[in-house]
DNA sequence: TATCGTTACGTTATAATATAACAAAATGAT
DNA sequence: ATCATTTTGTTATATTATAACGTAACGATA
């Protein structure tokens, strides 16, 4: 078992990535059956080829990937965003804003909002825990070289909550 | 002259618009001559556009907007890109990335990372100036009732900063 | 196990966002 | 006036995402 609590940036290390890909393949069966959710073959498939390393892909990317795997079929767009979308829901992968990608969750079914580190070079992502740590503090410790920050907390403002009543 | 230190939610309140607008202006003009670089009219055309409200634009609504004003013209959407490049390169606007849209800077020439807070109903955006540990207590102070929030923070990894040496 | 409502998948077309590549014009420093 | 540089304009195309609608699989119930 990886605890990521103590190896944040297990991402950027060498390490057995294999475990890594079982033991998030086998939280998520165990997610879904908690949830009576169905992983089906293809959100299995999506999830297992957004395992294949720790770096954000794009929704084309899988689906090129997709398409070199059943070289039958043809697959479409609207198959992959269906399965991000169901993974999304259910915390099993997060949405990279800044890079309209997306990368399998680091501890799914954790609560607090999604922190990421992102490597402009090895394109590397690490999932940080909120907590009360600072981001930039954590960053720091890692020797993780800041270079920008994207920080957008959507909500609803104070007046729209009055005329929402 | 409008302190959004003090008043970090003024996008969200009711308040002299045409005085943001006037001194956003202003202070874009002063930064440019400061630092020598040419205020085109294209660009301030751009700016000014997206002075209209506190809500961001996609580079396309503001493309349809140039389009409505030149009646004449058909400017096409590397001009738009162009301008909004130039105009972020300055610090002038923002990219909200969830959004895939811009915004303009509520005081322009800060150092620090821009943070926002994004209402999901009104779609107006208040840039804060406070380190990321705590926004959401800053939130919290306005009243905003926070749903998603997006941090990311790209910069180089420990290890890809050795070899890069 | 036949039926049926629901969920997931498949297919086609198109919308929305962004950039590449190259030509023309404007700028500003000799 | 000339010329290098920057900015703008133009055309085409790449990339990301969704709408709309039909088919298949599932799973509860009779
Ligand atoms: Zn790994
Ligand atoms: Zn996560
Ligand atoms: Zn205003
Ligand atoms: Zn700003």
């Amino acid at each position: 078992m990886i605890d990521k609590t103590k190896f944040p940036d297990i991402a950027f290390r060498k390490h057995d990535h294999r475990r890594c890909q079982r033991q998030l393949l086998t939280e998520a069966s165990q997610l879904c059956a908690t949830r009576k959710l169905r992983l089906t073959p293809r959100r299995r498939q999506v999830l297992e080829i957004m395992l294949a390393s720790h770096q954000p892909m794009g929704a084309y990317d899988i689906l090129a990937r997709l398409n070199r795997a059943d070289s039958a079929e043809r697959i479409a767009p609207p198959i992959v965003y269906r399965a991000l979308e169901f993974l999304m829901a259910e915390g099993l992968i997060h949405r990279i804003e800044s890079r309209n990608a997306f990368i399998t969750c680091a501890h799914p079914g954790h609560e607090s909002a999604a922190q990421f580190l992102i490597c402009r070079d090895c394109e590397r992502v690490a999932e940080v825990e909120t907590s009360a740590q600072s981001l930039l503090a954590e960053a720091d410790n890692l020797g993780f070289a800041v270079d920008h920050s994207v920080v957008e907390i959507t909500g609803v403002c104070a007046e729209c909550q009055k005329h929402a009543g």
